[in-house]
DNA sequence: GTAAGTACCAACATTTTTGTAAGTATCAAA
DNA sequence: TTTGATACTTACAAAAATGTTGGTACTTAC
C-alpha cells in the first residue's frame, strides 16, 4: 500500500529532483546560499563561471522544487533576494558534504589520474 | 602556501570530479554498487533506463577518478566485475544520503509543485 | 550625457550529452 | 541452426544543456 521512492527505478519522480540539485549549477547554487540570503548578482559573482541564463534557469528549477525562495522587492532598480528553504538547507548540507569529500580527496585523485596516463604511455607491450 | 580546493571556483579541479559523480548515471552507478560487486549486465539491469553506451562511459569516468575498480576475468564469454574503491564507497554513501533525503521529501515536493501550477491557472488577476 | 549596475527574458547558435543501431567473438541452450 | 547471453566499440542521430547577444526600465555616479 505504501509507495517507496527509489532512484534506481526509471519511473521514480525522485530522479528529476535529483537531477536538478546535481545539475552543473544547481548544487553550486545551494552551496553558495548556505552562507545566507544573496541577491542575483552577488550569487552570480560567487559562483565562478555561471552565465546569467543558467543561473536564472537553475534558480527557477530549485524554486519549483521548493529548495529555495525568491523574494522580489518591488523597487527600481530591481532587488531580488534568494534564500534556502528548510528543505533546501537540508539538501544543501549533503551537497556540501559531497563537495568537501571530493575536495579532500582531490590531490589523491589527481595523482591517480596522472599515474594512469603515464602507465599508458610508459609501456607499449 | 596551502592550496584549498573550492568548488565555487571555476578553475578548481574538484568541479570535474563532482560532475562525474553527480552526472545523470554516475551517482546511480555508485549507489547500485553499494550492495557489493556487480558485473556489467547486472549493473545495467539494476539501474533503470541506462543504455549500454552510457553505462560504459560512466564506469570509465568513475574508474579514472578512482571511485570504482574494474576486474576483467580473462574468459570467454567475457566476465567483468565492478566494485567500489574505499573512496568510492565514501562518496557513494553521501550520494545515497542525498537520494534518500530527496526520496523522503518527494511527496511534499510533488504537492508543492502541483499547488504552484494550480495557483497559476486559478487566478487570472 | 555616458557608462554602469540591477534582474531579468527571448532568440538564436553552439556544445555536450545521451540514445540507437549495428558489429565483434565465443559459448550454451533450444 | 537459430537464439540469447556476455561486455563491450563504433558511427551516426537526436535531444538537452549551455552560451551569446541584445533588449527592458530605471537609477546612480562620473
Amino acid at each position: 500500500m505504501e509507495f517507496v521512492p527509489d532512484v534506481l527505478n526509471e519511473k521514480c519522480g525522485s530522479r528529476s529532483v535529483l537531477n536538478h540539485v546535481t545539475s552543473r549549477w544547481g548544487g553550486l547554487v545551494l552551496i553558495a546560499l548556505m552562507d545566507g540570503t544573496l541577491r542575483f548578482s552577488a550569487l552570480r559573482r560567487r559562483i565562478g563561471g555561471v552565465s546569467e541564463r543558467m543561473l536564472t534557469q537553475s534558480l527557477r528549477l530549485l524554486e519549483e522544487d521548493g529548495m529555495i525562495e525568491r523574494i522580489a522587492h518591488q523597487v527600481v532598480p530591481p532587488h531580488v533576494d534568494y534564500r534556502l528553504t528548510p528543505m533546501g538547507a537540508e539538501v544543501a548540507r549533503i551537497v556540501l558534504d559531497l563537495a568537501q569529500c571530493i575536495e579532500a580527496n582531490l590531490e589523491g585523485i589527481t595523482r591517480f589520474r596522472n599515474s594512469r596516463v603515464e602507465a599508458r604511455s610508459g609501456n607499449g607491450s
